[in-house]
DNA sequence: AACGCGTGGTG
DNA sequence: TCACCAAGCGT
């Protein structure tokens, strides 16, 4: 793409944006945090999922401040099921420190925004580009995934140099006119049009600038490295009855599911009866001894980065007090209030097992 | 620089 | 059933 091309790309690729763009609950607003809370429920996460959490989050915590003032567990409660947990949990930090330093509003300057938790590149360009008219490039999977096809991109674009290319392109792509537009333009061609299986390149308004559209070859990019193996974990889990409730533990404010509430259980060893392996974990990371176990069921289920099978059981507590090895709190709960805590979905899918005999205690 | 970090849709 | 992928960030 000669330079010469790049302002007729712009003007195709925005005339085509202004026909017909989707809309989008965040696109009714200019309001800075709604811009925010978009962008970072939009991270790796599908528009169709993210768009009822958007409205039950703004519902809910409206304003920076209110977001500010709520409880960490309130927050995890409106992200439960969201997944990448962090973004929430980084959210709230960035919220309070906003109102703690900033008089809980967004800065002048993007880089002092860049600077807060869950705030990176992307995230910071668009916010600024798009409430503000800051001409900030945005390189996400759609803006990768359509600069290596205008490019015809031998490189991977997840190497360095790969991404290099990709956000020096970008930068000189950019519409400084009308960059919010431009950004949201070249990312919804990505969604709608220029998509990674099957792109639809007889409708795409900047087809005659595209070296791997012109070549056929669309779907050959962008090319990547290889993605590593994924392992599958045989995990046991205890569901503790006593007098009627159930023991949920949980999990250490960071790392996977950080914050969130489980049933307590661990890894099956290899060659480990699962419904031994149940019994050693709850005596190792609740410190307590049970009887009656009964399985409830297999649940699978994909993490980002590995796989669990979930052997379940059922069971009353024997002996012992609570002594817990990894989980930071416990609580003893009525089953029919389980769904007030934050449940990461493995667990919630295992709440049907249980309604099924009932939830009372087992006999 | 390469991982760790959720969940649901799709071919 | 499976691999791949989605408006990335932190370490």
């Amino acid at each position: 793409m000669t330079p010469r091309e790049i302002p007729a790309l712009r003007r195709r690729l925005l005339a085509w944006y202004d026909r017909g763009h989707r809309p989008l609950p965040w696109r009714e607003s200019r309001d800075p945090y709604r811009i925010w809370v978009s962008e970072v429920m939009l991270q790796q996460t599908r528009v169709e999922t993210a768009l009822d959490y958007y409205r039950r989050f703004l519902g809910r915590f409206p304003t920076i401040a209110r977001l500010a003032a709520a409880a960490p567990e309130a927050v995890l409660k409106a992200w439960e099921g969201l997944g990448y947990y962090a973004r929430a949990r980084n959210l709230h930090r960035a919220a309070r420190a906003l109102v703690e330093r900033h008089g809980g509003r967004l800065p002048a300057e993007p880089e002092a925004f860049r600077a807060l938790p869950g705030v990176g590149d992307y995230t910071a360009a668009a916010v600024y580009s798009i409430a503000f008219g800051r001409p900030l490039a945005v390189v996400d999977g759609n803006v990768r995934r359509v600069i290596a096809r205008l490019l015809a991109l031998s490189l991977a674009v997840d190497s360095a140099a790969g991404g290099r290319r990709v956000r020096e392109t970008a930068e000189r792509l950019l519409d400084r006119g009308r960059p919010g537009d431009f950004n949201q333009a070249l990312m919804e061609l990505g969604a709608l049009v220029c998509t990674p299986r099957r792109p639809a390149c007889p409708g795409c308004p900047i087809r005659a600038f595209c070296r791997a559209g012109r070549e056929g070859a669309a779907a050959d990019y962008p090319r990547k490295t290889r993605a590593r193996p994924v392992p599958t974990v045989p995990v046991a889990v205890g569901v503790i009855f006593k007098n009627g409730r159930v023991l949920v533990t949980r999990r250490p404010e960071r790392g996977l599911l950080g914050g969130l509430w489980e049933f307590p259980g661990g890894k099956i060893e290899p060659g480990e009866d699962p419904r031994a392996a149940c019994r050693r974990e709850l005596a190792e990371e609740t410190g307590l001894a049970v009887e009656g176990l009964e399985p409830l069921g297999l649940v699978r289920h994909a993490y980002s980065h590995f796989r669990v099978v979930i052997h379940a059981f059922r069971c009353r507590f024997a002996a012992g007090r609570v002594r817990l090895r990894q989980a930071t709190a416990h609580r003893w709960v009525s089953p029919s209030r389980l769904g007030e805590l934050a449940l990461p979905q493995a667990t919630r899918r295992l709440l049907p097992l249980l309604q099924e005999r009932g939830d009372g205690a087992p006999r």
